[in-house]
DNA sequence: CAAAACAAAAAAATCGATTTTATTGGACAA
DNA sequence: TTGTCCAATAAAATCGATTTTTTTGTTTTG
């Protein structure tokens, strides 16, 4: 038997631009590199051991992830964070998700509803502690919601929204007694709400899923 | 007197890189460089003029904007096209800029009015040929309008897909007639219901007329 | 003859060094 | 004192050369 079903993507870094894609995205994801933060190429360099070339690749790469912001002839710098920012981007990703949820609700077949059921429960199976390991897995699981959307444009964009979010939520601090709430619930009834093909339901829960989320942490930025 | 009105926002090309972004850009938009294409960086130092870095810069930039893919260790191509493809993008787009519109409309102020009606105006000086100066007022126009949408992020989607877009414009034949229609008319209907603070009617003649060119270009892909 | 193995060539990726540009910290004049 | 100018420093941007990796074409083997 062969399900083959979504490994836990673990990601590539076969070249010294994708390591160091990888580990700023990460160091700035986590606030480790605060918002507005000078990103100088010699500190990097010392921080990430690779060369100049591949550390502006990668910088340039975060750009467009809007992680990072280029000034001309003035180096890179971090994102700034900001209330309004943080609005945006919940409101933005509830209007977005929300299509996609659809879209993907609507043209869920029994396969993609097995891999999305095994992806939740892997997401379950390392609760307790926001770890790397949960928040990657806690991101498959929203993303496999919507994957089934068929449009790729608007997957790229929910994952970037995704990212920009998850940033605030590091920054409001993993220790806020966030993660107490009924998160859990919340998940198990979305993904309910997939699986019997109930789309107004899921786009329901799932937009109140953030809406709360996002209220809880805007009081913490 | 000083209206400080939008200027025609000729494109920063102090750095190589930006120099490579900007005619890189170029030439995927208008196809010269056909969709897959391999993006050699030495063939384009040629034709660029500059080193590798720049170049290699500039092609992370545009992997963002989608207009070309990085194969790790394989280098760049741009990015292939497809029916499906631009029906992903028409689709998105009417969605994306529908939102916008809306937002834009309803937070329209006497200021931002005017600066609208001229970045109108300046389009329709230029009519006639599909020239660059028209391209680059016609998208003017089109950001305008929903430049008051008060989302950095939401606008950002909407440039990056009205790129895409024009490109299946250029790639179906800038002279297949397709000028000849009554777009004219059309951005002066949307601009008169966006003045007129009516943002249901902006809507709907909005998506009307990219499902029209939609459905036209579509055909001639 | 087809497929695998290899060697040569081409291209990508990366590095270290150089050039250009911005920033900093005085020195000087108003 | 305050602002302007200049030099010294630091950083960004870019280049040319080197190292890896992939691609291509040829030869070998089953």
């Amino acid at each position: 038997m062969n399900l083959n079903l979504t490994p836990d993507q673990t990601p590539q870094e076969n070249s010294a631009t994708q390591l160091a894609y990888n580990k700023l995205r990460g160091l700035i994801l986590t606030g480790e590199l605060a918002p507005g933060a000078k990103l100088k190429i010699e500190s990097l360099r010392g921080i990430l051991g690779v060369g100049a070339s591949p550390i502006r690749e990668a910088l340039s790469l975060l750009t467009s992830d809007q992680l990072v912001v280029r000034q001309d002839q003035r180096g890179f710098r971090t994102a700034e964070t900001s209330q309004e920012n943080f609005q945006e981007i919940l409101t933005l990703r509830c209007s977005l998700e929300s299509m996609a949820l659809r879209l993907s609700t609507e043209n869920m077949t029994d396969e993609r509803a097995e891999e999305l059921l095994v992806v939740h429960h892997r997401m379950t199976r390392v609760q307790g502690g926001p770890t790397d390991a949960f928040e990657a897995r806690h991101k498959n699981f929203h993303m496999a919601l919507i994957s089934n959307c068929n449009s790729p444009l608007l997957l790229r964009f929910c994952s970037q929204l995704y990212d920009l979010n998850i940033r605030y939520r590091f920054i409001a601090g993993r220790s806020t007694g966030y993660e107490g709430r009924k998160v859990d619930d919340e998940h198990q009834q979305i993904l309910q709400a997939v699986l019997d093909h109930n789309s107004e339901q899921a786009d329901t829960l799932l937009v109140s899923h953030y809406q709360t989320t996002g209220a809880f942490l805007s009081a913490h930025i």
